[in-house]
Formats: C-alpha cells, sequence, structure tokens
DNA sequence: CGCACTTGTAATGCGTCCCATTACACAATA
DNA sequence: TATTGTGTAATGGGACGCATTACAAGTGCG
C-alpha cells in the first residue's frame, strides 16, 4: 500500500553544502571556481533550483572523491518523489507482467 | 587509470525490448496503450531514441514489476558512458577533497 | 488482390531543464 | 569605504520529453 516515502527526499544540493561544502569550509564561489561551473549555477544547485544533470554529476564525483551515480541517485530519490507526489497518469498503467 | 567502461552500455529500451516485450510478446501498439503513452513515444525509447524519464520509469516499473530505479539507473549508465565519452571539461575540474 | 493491423519515423508544437553570461542588491569584514 | 562572498533575476541557446498528426512500409488473411 505504501505509494512512496513519506518524507520528501533532501534535494542533492541540500547533501552538497551540509555534507561536503560545511564540513570541507568550502565556498560557493571558491568552488565553482574548481569545479569549472558558473557561480549562478552552483548556488542554484545549492539552494535547491536546479538539478544533478549527468555531466555535473561527474564533476561532483570528480571533486569529492565518489561516484557519479552517488549523485544521480541523489537526484533520482528527489525526482521520483516529486512525480509521484503529483498524480501524472500513473495510476492508470496496467501490470504487464 | 579506468576512465569508464569500455563498453558502451546499452540504451535502456534495448533492454526493455530484449528482456520484456519479447519474452513476453508484447507488441508496441499493446504496450503503448496500457502504460498510457503515446506509440511513438514507446517506439522511440524502444530504438533508442528517446530517454527514460523520472515518470517514464515509474510506468515500466509498475507495468513490469522492478522498481523505478531500475530503469533510471540503467539510464544513468547509459548518459554517464556518453558525457565520459564527448570531453566536457570535466579534466578541468580539481579534487576538493 | 485488397484490407486490416503493426511498426517506424518525421514534423510540429509546447513545456521544461541545463548552463553561461550579465547585472544588481545585500551582507560581512578588513 | 572598499572588497569579497552570496543570492538571485533576466536573457538566450541548446537539448529533451511528450502528445498529436501524418505518412510509408511490412505482414497476414479473407
Amino acid at each position: 500500500m505504501k505509494k512512496f516515502a513519506q518524507h520528501e527526499p533532501p534535494h542533492p544540493g541540500t547533501i552538497l553544502l551540509e555534507l561536503y561544502f560545511e564540513p570541507l569550509k568550502l565556498s560557493v564561489t571558491e568552488a565553482a571556481g574548481k569545479l569549472h561551473i558558473t557561480r549562478p549555477n552552483l548556488s542554484a544547485i545549492i539552494n535547491g533550483r536546479s538539478g544533478i544533470s549527468p555531466q555535473m554529476a561527474i564533476k561532483l564525483a570528480k571533486a569529492f572523491g565518489t561516484t557519479p551515480h552517488y549523485w544521480l541517485n541523489l537526484q533520482a530519490n528527489y525526482d521520483l518523489w516529486h512525480v509521484l507526489k503529483k498524480e501524472s497518469g500513473i495510476e492508470k498503467v496496467k501490470v504487464l507482467v
């Protein structure tokens, strides 16, 4: 009966901020430079206004010693929760197996 | 030294076709109806011209008794391989940890 | 042969997203 | 006061997801 997780998964940017930027005392400006992305882009991610693209996942993985899948999984959890939250015709899908 | 998998990961649509449609003898037209998506859309997925969106992953999961993550992971593997294949500024990213 | 059905695919249009560029406003601080 | 970090809006280009519509080609069958 459970449709999806009760609690909204954190945005990947929240993880990025709390688990990486803050412990490492990284500034947004500095990190954006090292990641070779723009500061507005990084700010949008950290503040939940942009998602993690495959390209961004690779950059974050290289910078922080994780796998790209780690970031894409966070993004997937976030996306799936939000798609399930808004009814989007999924309940009409028939079981085919 | 390994940058990425040697072999190109199969497109999720290929998996969908070979592991689900063919064993179940599903026709594209019929499946599209049951999935509540259009036939051109399903055809594009199966023939590798469209990716698996979170919404589509949920529909496939419901229809075939898998998890949405299963399909999104296939898509992620496919995407990551292609992003890594084309140089996209990733090599300039500095290690931050 | 003719007809129905399936399939692939192109074209169009709409909405959304990623990303860079530019610019502005507001801290905090040296 | 001047500098630095930060958030954020606006703009524009490119890509993608998806529906709609339409056309061509293949198969099987009466």
